[in-house]
DNA sequence: TCTTAAATTTCGCTC
DNA sequence: GAGCGAAGTTTAAGA
C-alpha cells in the first residue's frame, strides 16, 4: 500500500461528473490497484476513488498545468465501467510504501441471521402456544424467514428486520399475498418483527393488518444461554 | 491526520460484535477523531472504523497480552453510542502525522436531481402534448418526482430513478393509491422512468398498470443544450 | 455469473 | 433534531 500525502486537485468522469478543489489530501493506493482519497474529516466515505480492477499510470501535465504548479499528472482508470480519475499533483509532503499482505479478514456476529435463529428458537415471543414451521420458506419470490403456527393452529408468516422499515412491510406483504393464494395454507397472517420499527413502517403494517413485534435482541441472546430467565 | 502502519487485532463491540485477526493493517486517525482500519484489498469501506465525535486513549496492555506480543492497546469509544474498539497493537511500521487542513469538498454533477430537471425540461418524452404541473409535488408520504398531465388532460405522476428497481415501482405504487383517492385529480396514472429498468421492475409495473420509459441522459443533456436536435 | 437484500451503511435535504 | 430517500452506494448471499 503506498500513501502519499499531496497538494492535489480532481476529477471525476463516470456515472456522474465531480471535481475536487486543490487541497491537502491522503492518496491511498491500496495493492489490488484500487485508489481512496481522503479529508480530514468525513466518515469512512472517501472524497473520491476508484474501484479495482483499474490502471494506474502516470502522465506529464500540459504546460498550462505547469505553470500553475502541477508536477504530476495520475491517470485511474476503470476497466470495465472506463469511469476515469484525473489527479493534479502539485507538491507531495509524504510518499511511502509498506506491504500489508492478505488480510484474514472481519468476523462478525450479531446479524439479521441471528436474531432469525433466537427468534425460531423462541417462537413464543410471537404469541402463547406458537410452533415453528420452517425458516428461510422458500417461495416463487423469495424465502420468507419464518412460518409458524400460532396458538389456533393459523399460519404466520415472520419477517425480520434489524430495522424495520417501509421496505420490509411492503416485501412481507408481497410474501403474504401469495401464500394467501395457496388454499392449503391459508389464510396467513403476518409479523414484522425487528429491534426497532420505524413510525411509518408501524402505520403502514397496521393498514395492511399485519402485526409488529419489537425484539430485545439482548434478552433473546440470554435467554438462549439461560432458558430458566424466562420464569425468573 | 496520524497514519500508522501496524500488526494488529481488533475488537469491536457496539451495534454489532466483530474481529479481525492479527495482521498488518493502515489505521488512519482523522483529524475529527475518528478512526479507519484499512487492508490492502476491498473496496472504500474499511475492515472497521469509529465515526466522530469518539474518544481515544492509549492502555496499558494486560501481562498475557505483552507475553503475546502485544506492545500497546488503544482504546476508542463513541461518545453518543457507546460503541467501543478496541486495538491491539503488537509491531508498528509506520507513524507519522501530518496536517491537511479543512477540505473544501466535493462538487458534483449529474444525480438524480438533474434527470428530474431535465425530464421536466422535455416534458413531451412521456408523451405528445404532456404539460408539467409540478416537480417535487408534496404529499402526506413524500415528494412524487413529477406531476404532469398527458396529452388528454389526465394527471400523471412520474418516479424518477437512475436504475429502477423494485423499490421504486412501490413508491409510485403508494403514491399513486393516495393520488387516486383524491376525487379532484383522480384517475392519476403512473409513470416509472429510470436510465435502466430491471426485468422485475418491469414486469411489477406493468403488472400494475404503471408505463415504463427508459431515460437517454446523454441525448436529453444534449438537448437541453441544443433544442432543434429533437427535430434534427 | 447475475440478481437481490443487507449495511456498524453514509449523506443530504426537508419538515 | 428527526425522518426519509439517494448513493459513483458497497458487500454479501443466494439462484
Amino acid at each position: 500500500m503506498r500513501l502519499v500525502i499531496a497538494d492535489c486537485s480532481v476529477d471525476y468522469a463516470g456515472r456522474l461528473t465531480a471535481h475536487l478543489p486543490k487541497a491537502r489530501r491522503l492518496l491511498m493506493l491500496k495493492g489490488d490497484g484500487s485508489i481512496l482519497i481522503h479529508s480530514e474529516t468525513g466518515s469512512y466515505k472517501p472524497l473520491n476513488w476508484m474501484n479495482p480492477p483499474c490502471n494506474f499510470s502516470v502522465h506529464e501535465p500540459e504546460e498550462e498545468q505547469v505553470a500553475a504548479g502541477v508536477t504530476a499528472l495520475w491517470r485511474v482508470s476503470q476497466l470495465k465501467t472506463a469511469d476515469i480519475l484525473w489527479i493534479q499533483i502539485y507538491e507531495i509532503h509524504l510518499d511511502v510504501d509498506h506491504e500489508l499482505g492478505k488480510d484474514p479478514g472481519l468476523i462478525k456476529d450479531g446479524v439479521e441471521a441471528h436474531l432469525q435463529e433466537l427468534l425460531a428458537d423462541q417462537i413464543e415471543l410471537i404469541g402463547s402456544g406458537s410452533q415453528l414451521i420452517r425458516r428461510e420458506y422458500m417461495t416463487p419470490i423469495g424465502p420468507v424467514d419464518i412460518l409458524a403456527k400460532d396458538g389456533n393452529g393459523n399460519t404466520m408468516a415472520i419477517e425480520i428486520k434489524r430495522r424495520g422499515e417501509i421496505d420490509g412491510v411492503e416485501q412481507l406483504t408481497r410474501y403474504l399475498e401469495l401464500l394467501n393464494r395457496d388454499s392449503a395454507i391459508a389464510p396467513v397472517r403476518g409479523v414484522f418483527a425487528a429491534q426497532e420499527i420505524k413510525p411509518q413502517a408501524i402505520t403502514l403494517a397496521k393498514d395492511r393488518g399485519i402485526e409488529c413485534l419489537i425484539l430485545d435482541y439482548e434478552a433473546m441472546r440470554l435467554d438462549s444461554i439461560d432458558p430458566d430467565s424466562l420464569f425468573g
